[in-house]
DNA sequence: TTTATCAATGCAACAATGTTGCATTTAAAT
DNA sequence: ATTTAAATGCAACATTGTTGCATTGATAAA
Protein backbone atom coordinates (compact mmCIF):
# COMPACT_ATOMS: atom_id res chain seq x y z
CA UNK A 1 0.00 0.00 0.00
CA UNK A 2 1.15 3.08 -1.05
CA UNK A 3 1.16 6.37 0.33
CA UNK A 4 0.13 9.73 -1.46
CA UNK A 5 0.02 13.27 -0.26
CA UNK A 6 -3.29 15.15 0.62
CA UNK A 7 -4.32 18.59 1.72
CA UNK A 8 -6.04 17.04 4.47
CA UNK A 9 -3.00 15.08 5.72
CA UNK A 10 -0.70 18.46 5.56
CA UNK A 11 -3.45 20.02 7.51
CA UNK A 12 -3.58 17.81 9.84
CA UNK A 13 0.26 17.06 10.40
CA UNK A 14 0.88 21.03 10.65
CA UNK A 15 -1.68 21.15 13.54
CA UNK A 16 -0.57 18.27 15.40
CA UNK A 17 3.78 19.28 15.13
CA UNK A 18 2.41 22.93 16.08
CA UNK A 19 0.51 21.67 19.17
CA UNK A 20 2.51 21.34 22.61
CA UNK A 21 -0.03 18.77 23.84
CA UNK A 22 -2.04 15.87 22.64
CA UNK A 23 -5.17 16.76 20.52
CA UNK A 24 -8.32 15.38 20.28
CA UNK A 25 -10.58 14.64 17.74
CA UNK A 26 -12.20 17.50 18.26
CA UNK A 27 -9.45 19.65 19.18
CA UNK A 28 -7.71 18.96 15.41
CA UNK A 29 -11.49 19.65 13.88
CA UNK A 30 -11.64 22.76 15.32
CA UNK A 31 -8.65 24.09 14.25
CA UNK A 32 -7.95 22.40 10.71
CA UNK A 33 -7.90 25.41 8.06
CA UNK A 34 -9.56 23.15 5.30
CA UNK A 35 -12.68 21.40 5.86
CA UNK A 36 -12.92 18.02 5.85
CA UNK A 37 -15.35 14.70 6.69
CA UNK A 38 -14.92 13.76 10.06
CA UNK A 39 -14.40 10.28 8.93
CA UNK A 40 -11.28 11.45 7.11
CA UNK A 41 -10.09 12.67 10.08
CA UNK A 42 -10.44 9.21 11.78
CA UNK A 43 -8.36 7.14 9.11
CA UNK A 44 -5.61 10.09 8.63
CA UNK A 45 -5.10 9.45 12.39
CA UNK A 46 -5.07 5.50 12.13
CA UNK A 47 -2.94 5.77 9.33
CA UNK A 48 -0.63 8.07 10.79
CA UNK A 49 -0.57 5.88 13.81
CA UNK A 50 0.71 2.79 11.85
CA UNK A 51 3.07 4.84 10.10
CA UNK A 52 4.89 5.76 13.66
CA UNK A 53 4.36 9.30 12.64
CA UNK A 54 1.83 9.83 15.76
CA UNK A 55 1.00 7.94 18.76
CA UNK A 56 -2.04 7.92 20.53
CA UNK A 57 -2.89 8.14 24.07
CA UNK A 58 -6.36 7.74 26.01
CA UNK A 59 -7.55 9.26 28.76
CA UNK A 60 -9.58 8.65 31.51
CA UNK A 61 -13.03 9.89 29.36
CA UNK A 62 -12.58 7.50 26.93
CA UNK A 63 -11.40 9.68 24.10
CA UNK A 64 -8.44 8.80 22.33
CA UNK A 65 -5.81 12.15 21.79
CA UNK A 66 -3.26 12.06 19.43
CA UNK A 67 0.43 13.73 19.30
CA UNK A 68 3.64 14.01 16.91
CA UNK A 69 6.09 11.14 17.77
CA UNK A 70 9.42 13.10 19.21
CA UNK A 71 11.03 9.70 19.62
CA UNK A 72 11.66 8.39 15.96
CA UNK A 73 10.39 4.88 15.18
CA UNK A 74 12.60 2.44 13.08
CA UNK A 75 11.64 -0.06 10.70
CA UNK A 76 10.87 -2.16 13.18
CA UNK A 77 10.22 -0.89 16.22
CA UNK A 78 6.80 1.75 15.92
CA UNK A 79 4.70 2.72 18.24
CA UNK A 80 7.12 2.51 20.98
CA UNK A 81 5.26 5.83 22.69
CA UNK A 82 6.17 4.87 26.32
CA UNK A 83 6.45 8.33 28.00
CA UNK A 84 4.38 9.46 30.57
CA UNK A 85 1.54 11.74 29.73
CA UNK A 86 -0.82 14.16 32.14
CA UNK A 87 -4.27 14.55 31.66
CA UNK A 88 -5.45 18.00 33.22
CA UNK A 89 -9.33 16.96 35.10
CA UNK A 90 -9.99 20.89 34.96
CA UNK A 91 -8.84 22.04 31.10
CA UNK A 92 -8.48 18.76 29.39
CA UNK A 93 -5.17 19.36 27.95
CA UNK A 94 -3.09 15.98 27.29
CA UNK A 95 0.14 17.10 28.33
CA UNK A 96 3.44 14.81 26.79
CA UNK A 97 6.28 13.89 29.28
CA UNK A 98 8.70 12.58 26.61
CA UNK A 99 11.79 12.75 28.63
CA UNK A 100 9.68 10.35 31.71
CA UNK A 101 10.01 7.14 29.85
CA UNK A 102 8.53 3.76 31.69
CA UNK A 103 10.33 0.88 31.12
CA UNK A 104 9.29 -2.56 32.46
CA UNK A 105 9.83 -5.87 32.39
CA UNK A 106 6.43 -7.75 30.94
CA UNK A 107 5.58 -10.84 33.14
CA UNK A 108 6.69 -14.28 31.70
CA UNK A 109 4.37 -14.61 28.34
CA UNK A 110 3.13 -11.37 28.41
CA UNK A 111 4.22 -9.19 24.92
CA UNK A 112 4.10 -5.49 24.74
CA UNK A 113 3.51 -3.66 21.89
CA UNK A 114 1.41 -0.73 22.58
CA UNK A 115 1.88 1.69 25.89
CA UNK A 116 -0.87 4.30 27.53
CA UNK A 117 0.74 5.29 30.67
CA UNK A 118 -1.02 8.33 31.91
CA UNK A 119 -1.67 10.39 35.15
CA UNK A 120 -4.54 12.74 35.69
CA UNK A 121 -4.96 15.64 38.18
CA UNK A 122 -4.80 19.16 37.77
CA UNK A 123 -2.20 21.31 35.59
CA UNK A 124 -0.41 24.08 36.81
CA UNK A 125 -2.31 26.53 35.19
CA UNK A 126 -5.37 25.22 37.14
CA UNK A 127 -4.08 24.73 40.30
CA UNK A 128 -4.59 28.51 40.61
CA UNK B 1 -25.28 11.17 51.21
CA UNK B 2 -25.78 7.05 52.75
CA UNK B 3 -24.96 4.65 50.94
CA UNK B 4 -27.68 1.52 50.93
CA UNK B 5 -27.39 -2.09 50.40
CA UNK B 6 -29.16 -4.00 47.39
CA UNK B 7 -29.03 -6.83 45.28
CA UNK B 8 -27.54 -4.92 42.31
CA UNK B 9 -24.55 -4.05 44.27
CA UNK B 10 -24.34 -7.42 45.76
CA UNK B 11 -24.42 -8.83 42.41
CA UNK B 12 -21.95 -6.40 40.70
CA UNK B 13 -19.88 -6.68 44.04
CA UNK B 14 -19.82 -10.72 43.38
CA UNK B 15 -19.05 -10.77 40.06
CA UNK B 16 -16.17 -8.32 40.10
CA UNK B 17 -14.32 -9.85 43.44
CA UNK B 18 -14.47 -13.38 41.54
CA UNK B 19 -13.11 -12.50 38.58
CA UNK B 20 -9.56 -12.43 38.42
CA UNK B 21 -9.04 -9.78 35.71
CA UNK B 22 -10.99 -6.33 35.35
CA UNK B 23 -14.29 -6.31 33.63
CA UNK B 24 -15.88 -3.90 31.28
CA UNK B 25 -19.68 -3.27 31.41
CA UNK B 26 -20.93 -5.67 28.76
CA UNK B 27 -18.24 -8.55 30.75
CA UNK B 28 -20.65 -7.70 33.89
CA UNK B 29 -23.77 -7.76 32.35
CA UNK B 30 -23.35 -11.13 30.85
CA UNK B 31 -22.38 -12.68 34.02
CA UNK B 32 -25.21 -10.58 36.16
CA UNK B 33 -27.69 -13.29 37.54
CA UNK B 34 -30.05 -10.55 38.54
CA UNK B 35 -31.20 -8.37 35.63
CA UNK B 36 -30.86 -4.72 36.09
CA UNK B 37 -30.92 -1.04 33.73
CA UNK B 38 -28.25 -0.41 32.31
CA UNK B 39 -27.90 3.05 33.58
CA UNK B 40 -28.24 1.33 37.00
CA UNK B 41 -24.33 -0.50 36.62
CA UNK B 42 -23.30 2.80 35.10
CA UNK B 43 -24.25 4.24 38.49
CA UNK B 44 -23.30 1.79 40.35
CA UNK B 45 -19.80 1.23 38.80
CA UNK B 46 -19.10 5.36 39.54
CA UNK B 47 -20.46 5.16 42.90
CA UNK B 48 -17.55 2.03 43.89
CA UNK B 49 -15.19 3.88 42.37
CA UNK B 50 -15.72 7.36 44.46
CA UNK B 51 -15.81 4.78 47.43
CA UNK B 52 -12.79 3.20 46.57
CA UNK B 53 -14.05 0.09 46.11
CA UNK B 54 -13.06 -0.72 42.74
CA UNK B 55 -10.59 0.98 39.88
CA UNK B 56 -11.43 1.59 36.85
CA UNK B 57 -9.04 0.80 33.94
CA UNK B 58 -9.54 2.69 30.45
CA UNK B 59 -8.18 0.65 27.50
CA UNK B 60 -6.46 1.64 23.95
CA UNK B 61 -10.36 0.90 22.91
CA UNK B 62 -11.42 4.06 25.12
CA UNK B 63 -13.69 0.88 27.08
CA UNK B 64 -13.57 1.55 30.65
CA UNK B 65 -12.98 -2.09 32.92
CA UNK B 66 -13.09 -2.32 36.35
CA UNK B 67 -11.74 -4.39 38.84
CA UNK B 68 -12.02 -4.77 42.53
CA UNK B 69 -8.90 -2.93 44.77
CA UNK B 70 -6.48 -5.09 46.02
CA UNK B 71 -4.38 -2.63 47.89
CA UNK B 72 -7.21 -0.83 50.38
CA UNK B 73 -7.56 2.47 50.47
CA UNK B 74 -7.63 5.02 53.07
CA UNK B 75 -10.39 7.66 53.95
CA UNK B 76 -7.83 10.28 52.76
CA UNK B 77 -6.68 8.92 49.73
CA UNK B 78 -8.64 7.23 47.35
CA UNK B 79 -8.56 5.58 44.11
CA UNK B 80 -4.18 5.72 44.41
CA UNK B 81 -4.49 2.78 41.53
CA UNK B 82 -1.14 3.42 40.72
CA UNK B 83 -0.40 -0.43 39.56
CA UNK B 84 0.07 -1.73 35.72
CA UNK B 85 -2.47 -3.26 33.66
CA UNK B 86 -1.96 -5.43 30.89
CA UNK B 87 -4.60 -5.38 27.46
CA UNK B 88 -4.49 -8.30 25.20
CA UNK B 89 -5.35 -7.38 21.98
CA UNK B 90 -6.53 -10.79 20.83
CA UNK B 91 -9.60 -11.93 23.83
CA UNK B 92 -9.44 -8.11 24.91
CA UNK B 93 -8.73 -9.29 28.61
CA UNK B 94 -7.41 -6.78 31.01
CA UNK B 95 -5.16 -7.96 33.57
CA UNK B 96 -3.96 -5.56 36.59
CA UNK B 97 -0.97 -6.25 38.37
CA UNK B 98 -1.04 -5.61 41.69
CA UNK B 99 2.48 -5.80 42.48
CA UNK B 100 3.82 -4.16 39.55
CA UNK B 101 3.00 -0.28 40.97
CA UNK B 102 4.51 2.74 39.10
CA UNK B 103 6.05 5.58 41.29
CA UNK B 104 6.49 8.72 39.69
CA UNK B 105 7.30 12.46 40.55
CA UNK B 106 5.32 14.78 38.48
CA UNK B 107 6.78 17.30 37.24
CA UNK B 108 6.47 20.91 39.47
CA UNK B 109 3.02 22.08 39.52
CA UNK B 110 1.61 19.15 38.49
CA UNK B 111 -1.22 17.29 40.84
CA UNK B 112 -1.60 13.83 40.49
CA UNK B 113 -5.01 12.35 41.47
CA UNK B 114 -5.80 9.37 39.15
CA UNK B 115 -3.76 6.91 37.43
CA UNK B 116 -3.76 5.04 33.94
CA UNK B 117 -1.14 2.58 33.00
CA UNK B 118 -1.66 -0.05 30.55
CA UNK B 119 0.15 -1.73 27.91
CA UNK B 120 -1.08 -3.75 25.45
CA UNK B 121 -0.27 -6.55 23.35
CA UNK B 122 -0.66 -10.30 23.33
CA UNK B 123 -1.41 -12.23 26.52
CA UNK B 124 0.25 -15.46 27.22
CA UNK B 125 -3.07 -17.60 26.45
CA UNK B 126 -3.15 -15.98 22.73
CA UNK B 127 0.29 -16.61 22.66
CA UNK B 128 -0.58 -20.10 20.46
C1' DT C 1 -45.18 -2.45 63.16
C1' DT C 2 -45.98 1.55 60.74
C1' DT C 3 -44.37 5.73 58.70
C1' DA C 4 -41.20 8.91 56.58
C1' DT C 5 -37.05 9.85 54.04
C1' DC C 6 -34.26 9.81 50.20
C1' DA C 7 -30.92 6.54 47.95
C1' DA C 8 -31.48 3.51 44.26
C1' DT C 9 -33.65 2.13 40.18
C1' DG C 10 -36.19 2.05 35.54
C1' DC C 11 -37.24 4.23 31.51
C1' DA C 12 -36.91 7.44 27.83
C1' DA C 13 -34.27 10.38 25.40
C1' DC C 14 -30.08 12.12 24.09
C1' DA C 15 -24.92 13.18 22.94
C1' DA C 16 -20.47 11.77 21.66
C1' DT C 17 -17.35 8.67 19.75
C1' DG C 18 -16.03 5.52 16.57
C1' DT C 19 -16.92 2.13 12.49
C1' DT C 20 -18.30 0.23 7.88
C1' DG C 21 -19.75 0.07 2.97
C1' DC C 22 -19.74 2.04 -1.29
C1' DA C 23 -19.45 5.46 -4.87
C1' DT C 24 -16.49 9.23 -6.31
C1' DT C 25 -12.34 11.94 -6.50
C1' DT C 26 -7.59 12.60 -7.09
C1' DA C 27 -2.33 11.84 -6.43
C1' DA C 28 1.11 9.82 -8.75
C1' DA C 29 3.16 6.40 -11.68
C1' DT C 30 3.29 4.88 -16.54
C1' DA D 1 -2.88 11.70 -21.46
C1' DT D 2 -4.05 7.38 -19.32
C1' DT D 3 -4.25 4.21 -15.59
C1' DT D 4 -4.30 2.62 -10.86
C1' DA D 5 -5.64 2.51 -6.39
C1' DA D 6 -5.18 5.58 -2.31
C1' DA D 7 -7.94 8.98 -0.32
C1' DT D 8 -12.21 11.11 0.41
C1' DG D 9 -17.38 12.11 1.10
C1' DC D 10 -21.59 10.56 2.46
C1' DA D 11 -24.96 7.73 4.63
C1' DA D 12 -25.94 4.62 7.95
C1' DC D 13 -24.95 2.35 11.94
C1' DA D 14 -23.03 0.46 16.68
C1' DT D 15 -21.36 1.35 21.07
C1' DT D 16 -20.54 3.90 25.04
C1' DG D 17 -21.84 7.00 28.24
C1' DT D 18 -25.05 10.84 30.22
C1' DT D 19 -29.24 13.33 32.01
C1' DG D 20 -33.99 14.14 33.73
C1' DC D 21 -37.78 12.54 36.04
C1' DA D 22 -41.08 9.45 38.05
C1' DT D 23 -41.20 5.31 40.89
C1' DT D 24 -39.43 1.81 44.05
C1' DG D 25 -37.48 0.21 48.09
C1' DA D 26 -33.81 0.15 52.06
C1' DT D 27 -33.28 2.02 56.40
C1' DA D 28 -34.02 4.94 60.28
C1' DA D 29 -37.31 6.97 63.29
C1' DA D 30 -41.91 7.18 65.48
Amino acid sequence: MQIRNTKSKDEVLRILSQSDYALSHTEIENQCAVAFDRVTLYRILTGFEQQGVVHKIVGNDGKARYATCKNECTDHEHHKDNHLHFGCNDCGKMYCFDNKTIELKMPKGFKAQQFNYAVFGTCPDCNQ
